[in-house]
RNA sequence: CGGGGAGUGGCUCAGCCUGGUAGAGCACCUGGUUCGGGACCAGGGGGUCGGAGGUUCAAAUCCUCUCUCCCCGACCA
């Protein structure tokens, strides 16, 4: 049985000075973890008993659908150079060398070395669908390592991947672990919503997010209450009314309009009379793109056109882009446009086609919200000059068409007709599609039904570990401290008595809580000689779920079950306790 | 990396502006009294003031450099 008398459990009277989120101070105070440097934490007795919970429940659910490995963290730079990203990954992976000198890397994610094992020892459909996964640590330097354990530099993390025979199959490997994330996060008691996700630069298709709402989140997710419909603000849209509705009006004969000093969107509509609807914003930016085999960067002209009155969302304009973006500087918006900010706008320059053949020409992408328009006003690259009547494919030719536009919360749902709302969260997990970006890259095939070599399709899968943890934390505290399910606790219930030096009490207390013990409850009996408030602060502060109380009621054979969630209190009969507990638990004798 | 803040016993912080040889609360140790929501009394231990250099008779305090940590922005488990 465990003693708090014998147990390292250092709790903190008060919050570290640099911790700001309530998961961070909460987890500090508990003795859950110390702060070894930024974003690198030890974990404690509590804190270990707590993450071996969540990892077991994480692995039983993982076991129905896949297989464990164990893979190295230390990986050589030929392997990452395979798959290309060695070059692609930047300052956010951790490099060393060995005493030859050699490159090697920590691991962030696994595919590489999934895919080796992939690529040598699977050879036909016959062997597919497989299903490998992982509990290890992964080490990302973070450019910002923050709020505890929510965004760290070492952290574990559960990574399956998947490999199908095509994409029928990876559709079905793509549910299992749909299924089992919503398995495990129910087990461990978060109160979490799937979201539709970008994918990222890195390709693939489709993508969940598994999310906690917290204000200490990092992510905005855009929801309706009256449907299902979620997605990480920089993949939501939201319905648009109708342009007819606009009334353009003019003969879609561009016509240069005198607009002296009028350079903001509002100021040209007012002059103009018309709304901002009718007005382009026409937006630049450079992009940093990156040349996969050489790992060279190239500075790149992007400018987005939004409708007047829309925000651009910059997470998708990198994802269209597949590049890290920033706004041009003055120079370089003069050097493109020839005119001043304020008077930008598409109309003769010469855009990009295509945007691999043509390189060395700047890209134009125009928000889906313009498409089918007409009778727009841009600018004329002309200082106090505007155009009239313009139409996106005739007067100026796209790159291509994107969603860039930022939902805000109030717009329409795009499947119902309810308004939707914003929320930050924290990610807890990510399912997707990877596609063929690593078989193909680094040589996975195997061989199909006809003897044709194909390369097998891969799915990705991500749970933070710590993240489920922080999660819980922020989703049930108070000023006291917080409370975890019973099922992620580090103990199940406290036996306090209240007072050790009374025979009476302490007796009935180590009884009471041997029995628990023995009805396969995990109880944690506070023997210390300490007096009854610093009992109770402490146990209110660690996460466990239940108490049981033992004080002078005793002699009448009664003790106090108090649950931490509600502080409901209730006297049960010391015959009882077990039986109420499992009660609480939902547990069979 | 850009912007902001902070480093003083284990924790929270005062002292710094206006140099004069380090202080409080909590925690810890000993003894005693207490015992249903972080007790009280008495005694005690513990600090290279993040580091290096400089100014000065004298530096926690002023100057220069540097390291670390936190917060805001680009990342995502």
């Amino acid at each position: 049985m465990h003693r708090w008398s014998e147990a390292f459990i250092p709790t903190l009277r008060e919050a570290p000075a640099d911790a700001e989120v309530a998961s961070h101070k909460f987890l500090v105070r508990s003795g859950y973890i110390r702060q070894l440097a930024a974003g690198i934490y030890s974990y404690l007795f509590l804190g270990n008993r707590s993450f071996n919970k969540i990892v077991a429940i994480v692995r039983e659910e993982m076991d129905r659908i896949g297989q464990e490995f164990y893979l190295p963290a230390l990986h050589p730079r030929e392997l990452w150079e395979a798959s290309g990203r060695w070059g692609l990954m930047g300052e956010n992976l951790f490099r060393l060398k060995d005493r030859k000198g050699a490159d090697l890397c920590l691991g962030m994610t696994e595919e590489e070395v999934m895919t080796s094992i992939a690529l040598k020892d699977l050879r036909s459909y016959k062997q597919l669908p497989q299903i490998w996964y992982q509990i290890a640590p992964k080490f990302r330097d973070e450019p910002r390592p923050r709020s505890g354990l929510l965004r760290v530099r070492q952290f574990m993390m559960k990574d399956a991947y998947s490999f199908d025979i095509d994409a029928a199959g990876l559709d079905v490997s793509y549910k299992k672990h749909y299924d089992t994330y919503c398995r495990i996060f129910d087990r461990c008691g978060l109160k979490y919503m799937v979201v539709e996700a970008d994918s990222g630069a890195m390709g693939g298709k489709e993508s969940h997010e598994f999310m906690v709402r917290t204000p200490a989140g990092e992510d905005q997710i855009v929801s309706c209450d009256g449907c299902n419909y979620a997605a990480n603000l920089e993949k939501a849209t939201s319905r648009l009314e109708p342009w007819g509705d606009l009334a353009p009006e003019g003969d879609g004969k561009p016509l240069l309009v005198h607009t002296p000093g009028q350079k903001t969107i509002e100021d040209v509509a007012k002059f103009l009379g018309v709304s901002p609807k009718n007005k382009i914003k026409t937006l630049a930016y450079m992009a940093e793109e990156k040349d996969e085999k050489t790992g060279k960067t190239k500075l790149r002209g992007v400018v987005v056109l939004m409708r007047g009155d829309h925000q651009l969302n910059e997470a998708k304009l990198n994802g269209a882009v597949g590049a890290p973006t920033r706004p041009m500087e003055e120079s370089e918006i003069k050097a493109l446009f020839k005119s001043p900010a304020g008077y930008l706008g598409p109309v003769g320059i010469e855009w990009a086609r295509d945007r691999k053949k043509d390189a060395d020409k700047p890209v134009l992408f125009v928000d889906k919200a313009l498409e089918g328009r007409v009778n727009l006003i841009a600018g004329a690259n002309q200082e106090d000059y505007h155009m009239k009547n313009l139409t996106p494919g005739k007067d100026f030719h796209p790159t291509a068409y994107a969603d860039l536009r930022a939902v805000t919360a109030g717009e329409g749902c795009p499947n119902c007709s309810l308004s939707l709302r914003i929320d930050t969260a924290v990610e807890i997990g990510h399912i997707f599609k990877l596609g063929y970006r690593y078989s193909e890259s680094m040589g996975a095939r195997v061989l199909d039904k006809n003897g044709k070599e194909v390369m097998p399709i891969m799915g990705c899968y991500g749970i933070g570990i710590e993240r489920i943890l922080t999660a819980a934390v922020e989703q049930s505290n108070d000023e006291n401290g917080f409370w975890l399910p019973a099922s992620i606790a580090p103990f199940e219930v406290v036996v306090s008595p209240v007072n050790v030096k009374d025979e009476a009490v302490r007796a009935a207390a180590e009884d009471i809580a041997k029995q628990l013990e023995a009805a396969g409850f995990d109880v944690i009996l506070d023997d210390r000689n300490e007096r009854p408030g610093v009992k109770f602060k402490d146990a209110d502060l660690v996460g466990i779920p239940f108490r049981i109380t033992v004080g002078n009621k005793v002699t009448e054979g009664t003790v106090e079950l108090v649950l931490r969630s509600t502080r409901e209190v209730r006297d049960v009969r010391i015959t009882a306790v077990v039986e109420s507990l499992r009660e609480l638990l939902g547990r069979t004798g």
